[in-house]
DNA sequence: CGGACAAGCTGA
DNA sequence: CAGCTTGTCCGG
């Protein structure tokens, strides 16, 4: 027989997990001789299931079928998948944010099929020695001592216009690339990195496209956040750069972060850590131990921060101020200025009041207060979609007075205060052509799609500092951190305005006196008084299911139950609140799911 | 998920 | 009671 399946005089048998989202078992199979070779615990494989054929992850090897079954043969080899040591991570992550474990192991398993092995790249091997000298400066310091710290990440507070990829540089040049994984959170910045580490002689692949080079152990690995289940097996180091980033938590359930999965994984290969931010969150500093610059070095890293008082001011007197126009004057003054305004509000108008009889205009349906994306346009409303005439619902006037413009509006009245034209750039908006960016009124996203700027200025920063989500003073900071990147630190004239009635808000404070310290000291205090992450640990759920499995989830020790304020009536959301992840996760993990869709998010930021 | 099979509904 | 729908179970 050509199929027997012998592994010394026993048959081999794995346990595979089904790539079937509904199927949450694992199932027995021989494997037959033919591919007994190819197939190894991480192994992707074709499995005959109740008539069927569908795909799956072996992983377990030697395994005894439970009395009574008779395993089947495997039906085909479908290649390479992750490493044992990332199937085991699959698994734990699987655990810590409830979640199935074929999610995990799909992000760490190649796109294509991968039947070979890529021989080394040896390009770069002499190349390295020669050119991938240690790049000096503070950045040399930084990585000595944090690479110095065994056993636990260290966080690398690094101020926003320095340059990250020298860290990297520094550990390519103390470790050598082979096994070291770097993390950005943007697709266009792993690929600059990569371009720039190979100019530099390093051998680089990048995840997850080059998972077949990624796998052969012997190259530097950049990639966004789903590199942190790429190959190699065994991690030398790992690198993730703005650490801070949302970018690095997966949005949809489960909500991993590749931070906490790199983290995870490099204590386990024994590796060193390094969480590079320009600001980093409690979460971080929590686990870590902080290694940061000198102070002078991260002064001249932020800009000059520039905060505009509006305390004093009326409430209607707009939202251009004083200082905010003379600033923008000074920057558009120069031939080739270019200035960046940011007010996260969409469309034209926000809120809206009748002229003639004082009463706000509300949705008549919901209550909240509609929009309008143009003059004299519909009313919309942003929570139950209502539209409406713009007339005043009391006296059927159509005068109506802006008390809360959106950037459509502040872009048509800022370009005519300062007499250049504006551009609107939002996330559905295109990047304004050449000649046409001199001036732009954004959201936050224009801060993402704009690279350089000599101004920055905030219009409204209260309503970052105000949000009602506990992570929004942290936020409020990294995107200060991230406007200082359009303009550049102190000594290239950067400059930030910032309009603000809380001038003396820590998350401002901490930018003025380039020290986010500021921030992370109250912050800690606060998450300490209210029990919030790092000093306890949350899980979301939502569904038809949320309420009975909250319930069940009561009655456990060390786990209470809430319902959180600011969510929609019709959405059944609960909160569940644990003194750590592992009484919250082992609640999770072991207490029986209701029938009904029941969404589970763990470590929930918007709350 | 998707097939198997059982229990429930309909019409003669 | 055949013929069909709907629901529940289970897969090696």
């Amino acid at each position: 027989m050509e199929d027997t399946p012998l592994r010394g005089d026993r048959v081999r048998v794995v346990r595979v997990v089904p790539d079937v989202p509904a199927i949450h078992r694992r199932f027995d199979y021989v494997v037959p001789a033919r591919l007994d070779a190819a197939v190894t615990v991480g192994s992707r494989v074709r499995i005959p299931l109740h008539g069927r054929r569908v795909g799956g992850w072996v992983v377990e090897d030697g395994v005894v079928p439970p009395d009574g079954i008779t395993p089947r043969p495997l039906a085909a080899s479908s290649g390479a998948g992750p490493a044992p040591a990332l199937v085991a991570l699959a698994e734990w992550a699987a655990w810590r944010w409830a979640g199935p474990v074929t999610s995990f192991l799909g992000t760490a398993s190649p796109s294509r099929v991968v039947r070979s092995v890529v021989p080394p790249d040896r390009s770069g091997e002499d190349l390295a020695e020669a050119l991938v000298g240690s790049p000096g400066g503070a950045s040399v310091a930084m990585v000595a001592e944090a690479l110095g710290q065994r056993g636990s990440p260290a966080v690398v507070r690094l101020a926003p216009t320095l340059d990250a990829s020298l860290l990297v540089l520094e550990v390519v040049h103390r470790l050598g690339a082979a096994g070291v994984l770097v993390l950005v959170p943007a697709r266009l910045r792993a690929d600059r990195l990569a371009q720039r580490l190979r100019g530099a002689g390093v051998p680089v692949a990048t995840a997850p496209d080059q998972w077949p080079e990624a796998a052969a152990g012997d190259r530097l690995v950049v990639g966004t956040r789903a590199a942190a289940w790429a190959p190699p097996a065994r991690l030398r180091a790992a690198v993730v750069i703005d650490a801070h980033d949302e970018a690095y938590r997966e949005e949809r359930a489960p909500t991993w972060s590749a931070v906490d999965v790199v983290a995870e994984r490099a204590r386990r290969d024994g590796a060193p850590v390094l969480l590079v931010s320009p600001c980093p969150p409690v979460v971080l500093l929590e686990t870590a131990r902080l290694v940061t610059s000198p102070r002078a070095v991260e002064r001249r890293g932020w800009p000059t921060v520039e905060v505009v008082d509006r305390g004093a001011e009326d409430p209607r007197s707009g939202l251009f101020s004083a200082p905010l126009v003379r600033a923008l004057h000074d920057a558009l003054d120069h031939p080739d200025g270019r200035v960046v305004c940011i007010l996260n509000r969409t469309g034209r108008a926000r809120l809206l009041a009748c002229a003639s009889c004082g009463e706000l205009v509300r949705c008549t349906r919901c209550g909240s207060a509609p929009s309008q994306d143009e003059a004299g346009g519909e009313l919309r409303c942003r929570r139950c979609g209502l539209t409406r005439p713009p007339l005043c619902a009391a006296c059927d006037s159509t005068r109506l007075k802006l008390l809360r413009m959106g950037v459509s509006r502040a872009a048509e009245e800022l370009g005519a205060l300062v007499g250049t034209p504006a551009f609107e750039l939002t996330s559905a908006t295109e990047v304004p052509p050449r000649g046409a960016d001199r001036l732009v009124v954004g959201t936050e996203a224009a801060l993402h799609r704009i690279e350089r700027a000599d101004l920055v200025a905030f219009l409204d920063f209260d309503q970052h500092l105000l949000a009602p989500r506990f992570g929004a003073v942290e936020e409020a900071l990294a995107l200060l951190a991230r406007a200082a990147r359009l303009v550049g630190g102190r000594p290239s004239g950067g400059r930030l305005v910032v309009q603000t009635r809380i001038p003396g808000h820590e998350a401002l404070q901490a930018a003025v006196n380039a020290d986010p310290g500021l921030v992370a000291g109250s912050e800690r205090a606060l998450r300490r008084t209210l029990d919030l992450p790092p000093f306890g640990a949350l899980a979301l759920l939502s569904g038809p299911g949320a309420g009975d499995f909250a319930r069940s989830l009561a009655g456990r020790d060390g786990i209470s139950v809430g319902t959180p304020a600011a969510r929609g009536p019709d959405a059944e959301t609960m909160l569940v609140h644990a003194r750590d992840h592992r009484i919250l996760c082992d609640a999770l993990a072991d207490t029986p799911r209701p029938p009904g869709r029941l969404r589970v998010e763990v470590d929930p930021t918007d709350v």
